[in-house]
DNA sequence: TCTTGACCTAAAGTCAGGTTTAGGATTTAT
DNA sequence: ATAAATCCTAAACCTGACTTTAGGTCAAGA
């Protein structure tokens, strides 16, 4: 068992996080002692989860709704599986969509890169698309479709 | 050149978001026709960089300065080119910490499916870390680690 | 015993990134 | 020429996710 200033070290979380998490009610089953928080392996657990599902991009009522169908037992476990299911298919795409930022940004740094080396961005300029080195062009037109 | 309503759905913006924009001095080129905005292709790129270093990471009014650093010509091209770069190893942290999400969304997955099946939890309690089958087992210690 | 550090609550405050509202002006189609 | 759609501004409002404040309780070492 655990204070809570252990678990805040623990997730590199502030406390009033932690207290700010427990108020909105996840952690149905947290023990106290006097009043004294005491987090114990469920809590780090559902812990994991929230860090999870939070970079996932799920708001925290939506977290709270799940943290609620465990409370309710195996009749939930369809909906658990469906949120989980949902929230891979989002961060795969959101992984998709990450990868054609980082090809603008790629391009970017190679743009300023041949900018700083010429002293002005004319010569790049009359470069795109057709005229840029291979790896760049695909970058570019990854970065520039739709 | 094309209206604010044009723009609007060019990019699956709301009209109020690019107005807010403007007011934050992201379009210092900006031409008006009896008041009423006329976006060109500098604001179109403009655009295009600006939800590239959002999706970065990057706040509004850090991409407000990349803007005003464009502003003051070659002499800035130093840190407009860091500033690339310092994102882009952002988004490949972030791609990697995604990963690990989805390791995570890939066990529970399959944790939900088994426990469907089983009619409960107890029988996978069980098998964790050890028995679980190899790339269940590969996710779920990716995403409890550390 | 006393004091210091870690814990507690409720309620108000903060911040980013917009969105809505209220009241007009302008442009386009009929 | 008029009606409908689209544009404008300033200012107030909103939402999510915390954080800070103010005032107090508890536990362990000197």
């Amino acid at each position: 068992m655990y204070t809570i200033g252990q678990i805040s070290e623990m997730f590199n979380l502030p406390i009033s996080t932690l207290r700010y998490y427990d108020k909105q009610g996840f952690f149905p089953g947290m023990k106290r002692t006097s009043g004294i928080r005491k987090f114990g392996d469920e809590e780090i657990e559902t812990l994991k989860v929230i860090e999870c599902l939070k970079k996932s991009g799920l708001e925290l009522k939506d977290i709270r709704q799940f943290i609620d169908w465990c409370a309710r037992g195996p009749a939930t476990y369809p909906e658990r599986k469906a949120l989980f299911e949902r929230q891979r298919e989002q961060v795969e795409g959101k992984i998709a969509r990450m990868h054609k930022v980082l090809d603008m940004l790629k391009f970017k740094c190679w743009y300023y890169e041949q900018a700083l080396a010429d002293g002005g961005e004319e010569k790049i300029k009359a470069m795109i698309p057709e005229g840029l080195p291979g790896e760049i062009r695909a970058a570019y037109q990854s970065a520039h479709q739709e």
